[in-house]
DNA sequence: TTTTCAACATGACATATGTCATTTATTTGT
DNA sequence: ACAAATAAATGACATATGTCATGTTGAAAA
């Protein structure tokens, strides 16, 4: 197995922080895990012994409503780590992990996490930088849920989506997902996802192609987006 | 000005895992201020120069929607910190806090806060704790808020109210909202607001007398507010 | 106390969204 | 390649919620 030392991961995650000491123990430690699609990674109200950095491939983050429907909370994809709050916590995770397509991720045990928050202040800092970012993200979500209409979470989403996975050669997005797994992102029904869809297909603001999408008009949809 | 020693606001936040000496050190830095009902604390957008710990009464924290409406995301009271997100992300805040009642309030600077972070492992513990709880709590206001209808999430809100801030001695809540500022809580309009706790004063779920609320029927409300 | 204003309440209606049924398209497994 | 299962699409309708208009109440100010 390769050395964190040289992985690509610990550039865009608290782990840049680390020193190659740092680094070289976790690589002693570290546990490579591939998943399926579909394959669950961590299921909510599990207790974590550590936390996940994804070499490859995306997963989505869901929570469990009481009335038995899933909302899709965080989609994270390579680069991005997960897991981090329950480790520093020390609470059950509260949401589950599903893989979207197959992964490659890492297994850091909590241990060295917790040892190099309290030896790295560095790290420690980026920590708190990313929950804390996690933290403003999650409120401005909670807004958008409140106030926004389907359509225009819709395309929100659909703008959030293209900037996170970004486009293929032909400019459609970078990430397939199910009607529900949308309608389970902006929070509605199924059907309702679909009509706002083949709606915007109809107005050619997006392009439907199977389970393919391509945004035609991205300023439209922003306009769309904040309200207008 | 009391020291922090003795104040009792350390009891229920980070500042607790402070020692007598840092106490002593932040008590010096400290600087204790007032607001009315109506003042505003700190506004979005804003940078904080430090946290505030709240030694006497309520507010709350709103975030403005682009269509111009307020979310209330969030109330603080007696023993509650606030502030500390943009503290240590070292970004704006990106939520208003608005007095409810009269209030007393220690400012706590930064340069004390991230002190104590580096040096008192334990302090530090503590704020990673208290940030990832608030983050846990986000995710699950946004999938009630995704998922629940306003009658739900107005039982879920009417027995958060209940729990946070208790009842007086006839047994209302101990909370002076207005119409409009529940249905910023909850996510929807004033009317639809008004209708539903009409509603539940018809039912004797609830006993509405200008603008206070008791809970008569709290079983009840805790199994609407799950959905049934 | 009276006046004035803002908050509250409610009806009428428009619109958005959810639900159920059915058809059509895609994917999956053999 | 085929059948079976699953996902997507769409219509019809029910229900929830928002919006606007209006009247009422209650609190604050003169």
């Amino acid at each position: 197995m390769g050395s964190c030392k040289k992985c690509f991961v610990k550039e865009f995650t608290a782990f840049q922080a680390l020193s190659s000491e740092e680094l070289e123990e976790v690589s002693h430690h570290k546990n490579e895990m591939r998943f399926k699609r579909g394959d669950i990674i961590f299921r909510e109200g599990s207790l974590l012994n550590g936390v996940f950095c994804v070499k490859k491939g995306k997963c989505k983050l869901t929570k469990l409503s009481p009335n038995g429907k899933d909302q899709i909370v965080k989609f994270i994809k390579d680069g991005d780590m997960s897991g981090h709050r329950s480790v520093l916590s020390e609470e059950p995770v509260n949401l589950s992990a599903v893989a979207l397509e197959d992964m490659k991720v890492c297994f850091i045990p909590k241990s060295d996490v917790i040892k190099s928050i309290h030896a790295n202040k560095c790290f420690s800092k980026s920590m708190f930088k990313v929950i804390c970012h996690e933290l403003k993200e999650a409120h401005s979500k909670l807004t958008n849920m409140a106030q926004k209409t389907v359509r225009e979470r819709l395309a929100d989403t659909l703008l959030f989506l293209d900037e996170t996975f970004g486009e293929d050669a032909q400019g459609y997005l970078n990430i397939r997902l199910s009607r529900e797994e949308i309608a389970n992102t902006i929070g509605t029904s199924t059907e309702s996802a679909i009509r706002s869809l083949s709606e915007m297909n109809k107005e050619q603001l997006i392009l439907l192609f199977g389970k393919k999408i391509k945004l035609l008009k991205k300023k439209r949809l922003k306009t769309i987006g904040v309200g207008f």
